[in-house]
DNA sequence: TTGAAAGCGCTAACAT
DNA sequence: ATGTTAGCGCTTTCAA
């Protein structure tokens, strides 16, 4: 590997003078200038960025941590964060947790090493509060509450789960089922959805029927075999709500049974992602705005890193409704 | 920061001492050992991985270039070869393209300056392969063959084209439409299978419509637009095959417009993301091997690192089909 | 068994 | 305008 003495001596300069020709401070006589700059290309000559890092201490590396990378909501996150931390500068590092402590602890490890400038935290919130506390570095949730002083985004899903309600209780559906946990034992914003999402179908005097979400989601299989033991258990369901996997397997497995959507059953889903784009009959989706949690997500860990205290320490952003043909 | 020296200072040692203690390596008498692991805890100290990766001119650190990390396929891929690389003790850093030969540029950069120890390239090739050659570094093509030396890995594609080629035929098909250039011009091993599904549905007397693909796909609309075209153009088309997000968009405009499938058209995907597992009626489906492909480029990018040579330089891996209610 | 010192490759302060 | 030097924080000879 070609170092900066290298040049310097083929140049027969020192090396600051070939750092200053680097990084543009400083004078340097233009002729001087011109053979480091031939020096550098004949030698072909790179900076080594991990020497740069430990001069100034930054990696210029984010880490965005989810619990896998191939659930499409996720997948759409992280590319939405990779394009917004690209346009700052940044590189993103992406980490599975498969909502496993053990890695948690492992990524937040690399926070301590420097290997990383900041994390954004995207996954499943399985440490103890004190835990992300103690980092004292840049580190934020995606709708996620790590602890009291730790800025988060997220969208609003209280508002979410209300419209989801009332479209199905205007559909006129009188049995109805939703994929969550509506009893607040998790303390994700996310999970508060369900939560207004069982009250206001309650009180238009509906029964909601909560199935729990799984901890962890290996494959697909799991999504389906949930819905088929939901229709099992629950057959005159006739209105439905979960995120967008949810959704689609509960339309794919009700109209494999013969059932018509949206006549006999309505299905609502939750987040948007590119799947609810693909199905028919379309879809009725309640839709995160990726993009604008991602960007917001990237500017409060960048404005961090930066050392400027992030003010507004809970963001919280709009969701829509797309209207579809399963309501 | 709480360095090496604060920790030797604090248990009364030279920072070399404390450097063994951690390594394991070297004679530490059992009570120093005691002493500097306490110092440790007490500083929560933790080593600088910056400053590591210096001396040991290594990052830990494998780059994956793709297109576009929402689209499916590059999601699971990319979550495959993060779960992969975990398991080697690599990071996975993301690199979005978007098909553009500046992002390219700048990837390839951060191999030159050591950023990286390797990249897995999943993006579609636009350099020059002396470009890539001239690296002389660990980097493998995923689907690409960047160039001579270069090793790459990939599904066999000519096989699953012609999977399709003879599910289609099989079925019945006269009028065939594939999405996808059969002309040869890209010179990516995937786009073999357009080649040959062409030659295996025109050898059986049936003539075969190509609609090229984009260069470029910034959104989802751009597969609904296409398909759209395609029907209005060739409305007596009978037989669709296409990557899966072409075949759900024509499922789905298909069954909007009221034909019936398989009745009267039929429809073989390719890839055999999750995406085709939500569909109804299931679609017929050419996988690719995801996970292994995903496995056998980060063994093949890891021995790379290691110094070994990588004796098999094309690896090419077995589609299989799936059999849905498409065809 | 341990410490001092020389690097890894870069930048910036300080001389000149 | 340019070179020398002292770090950034770590590891590893080498000498004691």
């Amino acid at each position: 590997m070609v170092t900066i003495h290298d040049v310097a001596r083929h140049a027969g300069v020192g090396a600051a003078t070939v750092s200053r020709v680097l990084s543009g401070n400083g004078y340097v006589k233009l002729e001087t200038r011109e053979r480091v700059m031939q020096s550098i290309r004949q030698l072909n000559y790179t900076p080594n960025e991990m020497a740069r890092n430990l001069y100034y201490r930054k990696s210029g590396i984010i880490a965005v941590m989810v619990p896998m990378l191939s659930h499409p909501f996720f997948s759409e996150l992280v590319n939405a964060i990779e394009v917004s931390l690209c346009n700052k500068g940044y590189q993103t590092m992406v980490c599975n947790t498969f909502y496993e402590k053990n890695y948690e602890l492992r990524y937040l490890e690399m926070l301590r090493c420097q290997r990383v400038d900041g994390i954004i935290f995207g996954a499943h919130m399985s440490l103890a509060s004190d835990q992300y506390r103690s980092l004292h570095r840049p580190v934020i949730g995606f709708d996620r509450r790590l602890s009291e002083e730790i800025p988060f985004v997220a969208a609003d899903h209280e508002t979410g789960g209300r419209l989801a309600a009332l479209e199905l209780i205007g559909c006129g559906c009188r049995n109805i089922v939703q994929f969550g946990d509506a009893e607040d034992r998790v303390a994700t914003p996310s999970s508060r959805r369900h939560t207004v999402f069982r009250k206001v179908v309650e009180e238009h005097g509906i029964p909601c029927h909560s199935y729990s979400e799984r901890q962890k989601y290996s494959s697909i299989d799991d999504y389906d075999e949930a819905v088929a033991r939901m229709f099992e258990e629950y057959p005159e369901v006739d209105g439905i709500f979960g995120t967008d996997l949810y959704a689609a397997a509960s339309l794919r497995q009700a109209l494999s049974i013969g059932r018509r959507v949206p006549e006999d059953l309505r299905i609502v889903a939750y987040d948007g992602t590119h799947l609810t784009r693909f199905l028919y009959p379309e879809l009725t989706v309640i839709c995160q705005p990726i993009n604008e949690l991602a960007e917001e997500a990237c500017r409060m860990i960048t404005d961090m890193i930066k050392g400027e205290e992030v003010l507004k320490k809970e963001l919280l952003l709009p969701v829509s409704i797309r209207k579809g043909r399963t309501t």
